[in-house]
Order: structure tokens, then sequence, then C-alpha cells
DNA sequence: TCTGGTGCTTGATAAAAGTCAATTGAAAAG
DNA sequence: CTTTTCAATTGACTTTTATCAAGCACCAGA
């Protein structure tokens, strides 16, 4: 493993403040591989025997039943996935394959499940990330209860535009196709969606969306921190 | 607080492995209140004081944005409640209220933060419980995402026939407009649902359901225990 | 330059879910 | 025993979302 990759690992919240041992029993127990774009990395259903951290690249995690699929999150760097599963040794409730080429730490389930018993700081590091998922999905549950498919993209696009800086255009990070099933719609939605938000002055070409009418927008989507705020 | 309602409160698993010194740090802290029904208990948005440990009664989570309504789930006794909001000192994402009179353990939330890093076993316990509601939402969320409202209920019969001991009968244990938005549906849909139950076998009378042709019936609901397996 | 592929868009239609209003029915209150 | 109340149901209708099919635009490779 490269010692930037270590670096990387190493910074992560949920390894910073364990001892310097621990975490060096870890990393040795563990692996670095390269994944190219649209590699299936685990299946759900299945039982992990590792926890993944993810230094490059970005993944995307969906479900499937029924003939049905979603698409539940995406992942950047740099940050751990299938944590629950890993600590509770459980199955995988998702699938996971990578959004591009990318880079992912493999390090022993087995060795993570010791570890934490035996570093406190590691174990806090652990419940923190855990807490601040749990939050994540309780937002996005609300988000899907709460709202119609033309709000979700409308809080989207105002939420993407503040991750980039409140520039009032961005460039859409993932396929379109990726993003509807992100929001819980079917692509031809999504292309209805934008035309309707043509009407208030969001402007859609290619993958660059731009935003002449804050005000407009925000007062469709009515943003509501305890949904949309990621800090909170 | 009465010795049998301490008792309850240690047996919980978030609590059973901790030194006894720092449970009872906790308790000594704490204190039992009474609610009587529908009487809300924290509203979303406000910050934590208290980890919460329902010892009686039951609770009903619910989330509100641009005046609508969604119920996200029901706690039954023993459990602990908006132990993710406690943890990480941040606001409740959900509102609770008593669904039927109810007896609550409040814990101090800096009690806990404090306990919780000196107590290797408490903070272990803190995981367990976390990583299981964090895999319960993903559940709810696929759910929702994969399913149609009909579908939903279908599973929900079936699930909770299992849980009252696969009698094939059972009381439904909350108002049937509440089990609509656990389901995440209207009340009139939830009716027009059981009434299109009815040709596959499912009796409906009152509060009373009865599962006549299990196998017409899963074969509508199509369970899967990614989803419905409650011990997944 | 042409060609095939792929992702996106558009249109027509159907299914799912929500809304509004009226009615039923059963339990609680007088 | 009657009246009141309220959850539950039913009906008519609208909105939202999905599905199926066709067309368009853009890029990669021949």
């Amino acid at each position: 493993m490269r010692v930037t990759d270590v670096e990387i690992v190493r910074a992560l919240p949920l390894f910073s403040g364990m001892q310097k041992a621990h975490f060096e029993t870890l990393i040795a127990a563990g692996y670095v591989q390269r994944f190219p774009h649209k590699v299936a990395l685990l299946h759900e259903g299945e039982k992990p025997n590792f926890l993944h951290v993810l230094v490059e690249g970005s993944i995307e995690f969906s479900s499937e039943s029924r003939g049905r699929e979603t698409t539940l999150s995406f992942l950047k760097p740099p940050g751990a996935f299938i944590l629950a599963a890993v600590i509770l040794d459980q199955l995988y409730l998702k699938s996971a394959r990578t959004a591009e080429a990318s880079m992912v730490v493999l390090i022993p389930a087995e060795a993570v499940r010791d570890v934490f018993d035996r570093d406190p700081a590691f174990a806090r590091a652990v419940v923190a990330e855990l807490a601040v998922r749990y939050r994540g999905i309780v937002k996005d549950l609300k988000n899907q209860r709460l709202r119609t498919s033309l709000e979700r993209l409308a809080n989207w696009i105002l939420a993407h535009d503040e991750e980039c800086g409140r520039l009032g255009s961005f460039t859409i990070p993932i396929e379109k196709r990726a993003l509807a099933h992100l929001l819980g719609m079917r692509p031809e939605n999504l292309s209805r969606s934008f035309a309707e938000l043509a009407d208030i002055g969001v402007e859609v070409r290619g993958p660059i969306i731009k935003i002449n009418d804050r005000a407009a927008l925000a007062e469709l989507a009515k943003p509501d921190p305890l949904i949309d705020d990621p800090r909170i």
C-alpha cells in the first residue's frame, strides 16, 4: 500500500483518533484494490468479509426487489462503507458498485471487530459514524415520504449548488439516469421535471444546470434543514 | 424510581453489559415520568436533553414538512430512543408522542455522553443499537422505494402475523389511520387496499385480520428477508 | 463522412396515490 | 334509548408517477 493511501485512511475521522498500534494492525491486515467503472463490489444478501474504505473514485449503493431497482446513495472519498454490516457481522442490505474507476482499501471484518473491542477511541468514532449515517437515512426517508419527485429534484439542485459553493451553476456529477434513481424516480420523469423547472428559471444544458431565479426555486422546493442540511 | 423499573432498564441490551457503578450514575441522574395517551414528548428540531427509555406503553415517531405528516415508526417497550441525537448532541429529526399511556425513564444526555466515554461495554452496546436501527431504516427506505402501498400492506400483514406467532389471525395494535401513516399511505387508500386483499382471502372485521390463504397473500406480497426479516 | 450505440427527451396511456365530500357504523355520552 | 362523535369506508375526481414506444442528439469507431 502506498504511503499516501495509508495517510488518507488515517486522516478519516473513523481512524484518526485511534492508537497508532491499532491502526497499524488494521492497515497491515488490509490491502488496496483498484476497480474499473461499473464493477460490482458487493451484492446485497452476502456476508461482509471486509470493511471498505473508499480512497479514490465513487461508489453507488443500490438495492433490488421483485425486479425493481433503486439507488440509495452515492459515496465520495474519503469514506468507509458497510460499517454496520461489518460490526454486526450480518448480511449486506445494499449492493455496491463503482460509479467511476475507484480505489478501495479493504480491511478484514474480523480485525475491525477485534480492534473495536480494544480501542475506545475507535469505538467512539464508529458510534459517531453510525449516528451520522443513521440520521442521513432518516432524512432520506422523510424526503421520500413528504415530497413529490419534483420537490425532491428542486431541493437536490439547491443542496448541490450549496455544496459547490453557491455559484448558481454546476455540472451534474453523475448520469441523469443515475440521478433519477437516486431521487427515487424514473429517468423519463426526471426529464419532465427539468422541463417544468425551466418555467421558474432553471436552465438545463446537457449536464450543466444554471439557477437563474434562486428565490423562485426555493419557493417551490421549500428546503427544510431537518431534511436537507448535511451538517445537521 | 421503582425497583422494577430500574430492573427493566438494566435488562436492556443497551445497559446490561455496563459497569454497575456507571449504570447507577445514569439511573441516579435520571427519573421516571408517566404520560397519558397522545402526548407530545419531543418535537423535531429541538435539542435533546435526555435519553429516553420506554418502560411501558408505546411511542409513535413522526415527522412533518410543508404541511404533510408521516409516521416513521412505533416503539414498544422496552427500548431506548433518540440515541443518535443524544450521542451527537444534535437536533431531533423526528417528533415523538405517546401512542398509549406510557412510562418513560429520562436520563440526562450529558450523563449518557459522559459514561459513554468511560465505559467500553456501554460504548459497544450503543454501537450495536445504532447499527441495528440504521439497518432498520435502510429496510424502511427500501420498502418505500421498491413497493406499492398495497404490497407494503400485504407484507406488513405477513410480518405482523409472524410476530404474533403465525396464528393466521391477529388484532391490529393501532388505529387504522395510524397504520396507514406508518405504511406511507392515506387512510382512504388503506381501506381500499384492505378491500382488494379481501379478494385473496384476507378477512378484515374491524381491527381483526384473518389470513385465509397465506400462499396467495405471500404470492402478492413477495416478502424479502432483506426488507422484512427483523432479525437480519 | 457515415453508422451504430447510448443516453436523453417527448408523447400517449395506464396505474398508483392523493384529495374532497358524503355516508356508514359503532362506541361513548347524555 | 337516543344522540353525538369520530374513525372508517365509499365514491368521484385530480395529481403524481410509471410504462411503453418513438424520436432525437451526440459521440466513437469504421
